[in-house]
DNA sequence: AACCAGGAGAGAG
DNA sequence: CTCTCTCATGGT
C-alpha cells in the first residue's frame, strides 16, 4: 500500500460509480445527527428516523438540546438501539449547543475537535470523524469496517491493523486532500456493498486485477 | 429464517 | 491490550 496504487485504487472506484455526493444531508446538524443514527445501522433505517425528526422540528442540534428524551425516542426508534441514540443525540447536542452555541461555532473555536468529540459518550473514532470530515471540512480519513475490509484484501494488509493506526497510514498517504477523503470513503462503501461481502463477487469486481485477495471459486 | 447494517461502551481476562 | 456481550429495528 503507497500513495500511488491507493490513488489507483480511487480513480477505478471513480470511473466505475461516478461521484458520490456524500454525506446526504442539507445541513452541518443534520450531517451529525445521521452519523449518529448510523452506527451499526443501514442507512435506510436512518432516513426514515432523520424524516420523522424533521417533521417533529427535531433536526438542529438546538432543538433537539431542549426536547425530552421520551420525544426523541419516538422518532428515532425506526434506526435501531433507539433508547441509546436518543440520549446519545441528548448527549451530543446539549454538549455542543451549552459549550459553543452551534456546530460551526464548535469547529471553529475548538482546539483539538477531535478528542473532544471522543470525549462525549456515545461518539466513538468512525462518529467523529465522519462529523470533522463531511460537516467540518476537516481532513480526517473514515475508517469503516468496509474500508478496513476493502483494504485488507486490496492490500493484503491485516485486518486486526488499529484504526488510529491504519487513519494515520493514510494521512501520510494521501496529505489532507478533503474532498478527496470525502469521495473516496464513499466510493469504497459502494464498492463494499456491491462486491466486497463476506461471500465476495470477485469475478466482477471492478478492483479485482488489483486486488491481492482472490475468491476460491 | 438466519444474517447483516455507513459502531460504541462496558466488562473480563 | 484484545476478545465478548449488549443494544434493536428493518431488509434480504
Amino acid at each position: 500500500m503507497n500513495g500511488k496504487n491507493l490513488l489507483l485504487i480511487y480513480a477505478t472506484l471513480r470511473s466505475n460509480f461516478g461521484f458520490q455526493n456524500w454525506w446526504p444531508a442539507e445541513t452541518n446538524d443534520e450531517m451529525a445527527i445521521g452519523a449518529i443514527l448510523t452506527q451499526n445501522t443501514s442507512w435506510k433505517n436512518v432516513e426514515k428516523a432523520i424524516k420523522s425528526l424533521r417533521e417533529s422540528g427535531l433536526l438542529s442540534l438546538k432543538n433537539l438540546s431542549k426536547a425530552s428524551i421520551a420525544k426523541i425516542r419516538k422518532s428515532v426508534r425506526s434506526s435501531g438501539f433507539y433508547k441509546q441514540k436518543a440520549e446519545r443525540l441528548k448527549l451530543f447536542s446539549s454538549y455542543i449547543v451549552l459549550n459553543y452555541g452551534s456546530l460551526e461555532k464548535f469547529f471553529k473555536k475548538s482546539k483539538r475537535p477531535r478528542e473532544e468529540l471522543l470525549s462525549i459518550k456515545g461518539i466513538g473514532k468512525e462518529t467523529a470523524d465522519s462529523m470533522l470530515l463531511y460537516a467540518g471540512k476537516m481532513p480526517y480519513f473514515i475508517i469503516d469496517t468496509y474500508t478496513v475490509r476493502v483494504f485488507s484484501r486490496v492490500f493484503g494488509i491485516k485486518e486486526g491493523l488499529a484504526y488510529d493506526k491504519l487513519q494515520e497510514k493514510v494521512h501520510n498517504l494521501l496529505a489532507g486532500n478533503v474532498p478527496l477523503y470525502q469521495d473516496f470513503h464513499a466510493q469504497i462503501v459502494e464498492l463494499a456493498k456491491r462486491f466486497c461481502k463476506k461471500k465476495p463477487l470477485c469475478t466482477a469486481c471492478p478492483l479485482a486485477k488489483f486486488c491481492a485477495y482472490k475468491a476460491k471459486s
